[in-house]
DNA sequence: CAACGAAATAATTTCGATATTTAATTGACA
DNA sequence: TGTCAATTAAATATCGAAATTATTTCGTTG
């Protein structure tokens, strides 16, 4: 029986899952996927007052929301001075990266290492998947697709999901989360032109020939592009 | 109501201001120090009225606590169920041993890379204040010795400290408490007979002489022989 | 005119009570 | 006697207001 693993949302709710959980979840989902969106911006006081009225709920399940939020590490709290958004910067996005590959970088040799089968075959679905839905929603201009963001995220899990540790795993989750927020606050001024579906299949390829030195390399450039164009498509951002 | 009674419970007394907080974070350190203690056994069903009798003081402050703490993997949560006590087990062990040892061994490294002066300096005070306390308050029987406790984390943390990721160091600050947590719970069964303070001599020496092999080598083998004798002293934790 | 300090204002934190949900117990029926 | 449904009991989650603490405003003084 293994132990309860919760880890893992998905990275712009579950849109309209109104799921029958408390009301303190259904707010900490929302709020969550309002600042991975970046619709509410990277250093923005958080008052109860607002959000009360935003969420339409009472005090205690956003208090409750912006407490567990805090030890995400998505919002930042001051005892007597309340939570604002964390803020973002270029040193926080370059300190961002570098742990990112430290961590995955592990966890996906130890992925192809240890995965059997049933890994191998999630791997294979998941990217299937991810490979038949568009990256934005609208054809001219780009628009977030909500169910693209969520296979994406499920593909990059699904490597290393096999690495045979629950903490690992939450770690690199939670600095998905982070890293998605900078993509979100990057789009903004960027239209994505980059075609992901090659990247995605050649890690997938490498993975499931367990060929680890070429996975991770692969992955290692992947995530060093995605900073890059953040990178090239920000001055700075709003900060404290 | 003044808060007089400061009987620090906690192993680690990790903030010094400690008092000056709010109610919520006062009852977050007391909570973690009984769960890092062993005084709140794993598996303990947390009721928010015992609680409430317990540190005496209102609903809010007990939940916010507990929502940080299920957030730090201390204890868990489960909607309309209410929280208990994170469980125990020796899967558990074995994979926060692995997972700790990938971390520390990649912020060791960088620390040892790019640590400058300060972080020598830092490395040796905190070894000196760690090697003039001992291990157990009394002499004949074990009695947890909270200074050296404190002193401890102190040391190892400050071995990580120039990694220069605050991700990585939070990440190895979460595992650490959760590896205390197995040790005190061990410490019940096995007076603790070791003397690591010429294993934490060895690392000391070799960090400051920039060896990042042999450190690295000397922290896993810390690791690995501590986890030995916790898995040897327990037969099987309370868990589910 | 700047600086200091005290009242007024705003925001955070906390409490006690209520509404909802889950778990336990009882009793009826097959 | 065992199972299932209905009822009771217990615990969780939520609300709205009160108490505490920070921030701003404004008048006074050096």
């Amino acid at each position: 029986m293994p132990p309860d693993d919760k880890v893992v949302t998905s990275i712009v709710d579950l849109a309209g899952q109104g799921s029958a959980g408390t009301l303190a979840s259904t707010v900490y989902d929302r709020l969550r996927g309002d600042i991975l969106s970046g619709s509410l911006p990277p250093g923005e006081k958080l008052r109860t007052e607002a959000l009360r009225a935003r969420y339409e709920v009472g005090n205690s399940p956003i208090r409750e929301a912006l407490n567990r939020l805090s030890a995400d590490g998505l919002v930042t709290r001051e005892d007597q001075k309340g939570f604002r958004v964390v803020s973002a910067s270029r040193a926080d996005l370059e300190e961002l990266v570098k742990t990112r590959c430290w961590l995955e970088a592990i966890a996906l040799r130890e992925s192809i290492a240890n995965g059997d089968d049933e890994w191998e075959e999630g791997l294979v679905l998941s990217f299937h998947r991810l490979s038949r839905v568009r990256r934005s929603s609208s054809e001219d201009h780009y628009t977030v697709n909500p169910e693209w963001e969520r296979l994406h995220r499920a593909f990059h899990l699904a490597l290393l999901s096999a690495c045979g540790s629950r903490w690992l795993l939450q770690y690199c989750a939670q600095l998905n989360d982070q890293a998605d927020r900078y993509r979100q606050l990057a789009i903004v001024v960027s239209y994505p032109r980059r075609n992901e579906l090659n990247e995605h299949e050649a890690m997938m390829k490498a993975a499931t020939s367990r060929d680890a030195e070429e996975a991770v390399s692969l992955l290692m450039a992947h995530y060093e592009r995605t900073a890059g164009i953040i990178r090239e498509s920000i001055s700075e951002f709003a900060a404290s």
